[in-house]
DNA sequence: AACTTATGCATAAGAAAATTATGTATTATA
DNA sequence: TATAATACATAATTTTCTTATGCATAAGTT
């Protein structure tokens, strides 16, 4: 499987994303999440994704919510309202992102 | 003007696509012309710029040419054939990284 | 004439954000 | 019964920037 180069930066806005859609997810359900979507070609590290989430959560953009199952330990993750807002604003500096790098590589597609 | 977040790891694919658009640049150059492209909202700071072409020109994929102009010294980088492959490969890379995180955060535009 | 901005290079210190390597613990599978 | 999968976590290291600093010449301003 090709694992595809994560840009570093982009970390948080897909957390924040996936958290939108999905309500609340845990740890381990984010990289699988993302392994699925991207056929694989996307791999979440541990060591990429737990400081993140804690950060994201000290920063007051997720709550957390421990729970129990099956004798294991999970970590529900949800946006607060300061969380949606800075969702909003991180997809747009994404596209932002994107629309730049297509006017400077110049290749042969574009958003739309 | 809003400096833009400059995604860490895409600054090698810049340098490389506009080494192949215009032949030859020198650094200067590229940091206007990146600032010209992107109506001045992508900076790419001489600490990030000069050490990347030396890096690249370390790994063969830019030769140097210095000129004169003005009393003023110029170094003028240029495309190796090493550098011109590796330059198709990280626009792969680019428009792969792109497409996952377009299918990741689901927008409302898409790459086409 | 003196000062500031633009041109042109460079490197060092520090920060940010990953990777890689470890570690613990439970459950499911071969 | 060993291995893989599930589920968390952190430390050491690396990559890749930003910020700060430095030198030097040319052009524009006061």
């Amino acid at each position: 499987m090709g694992n595809s180069k994560l840009y570093k930066g982009s970390l948080h806005t897909i957390i924040l994303k996936l958290l939108e859609e999905n309500g609340k997810m845990y740890g381990y359900e984010i990289t699988q999440k993302v392994k699925e979507i991207t056929n694989g070609e996307l791999n979440i590290t541990e060591g990429a994704l737990y400081p993140a989430l804690h950060k994201l959560e000290a920063e007051d953009l997720l709550d957390v919510e421990v729970a129990k199952v099956d004798n294991r330990l999970r970590k529900y993750y949800k946006l607060t309202e300061k969380g949606s807002k800075e969702t909003v604003n991180k997809l747009k500096e994404l596209e932002n992102y994107i629309r730049n790098m297509q006017v400077l590589v110049n290749p042969n597609w574009s958003i739309e």
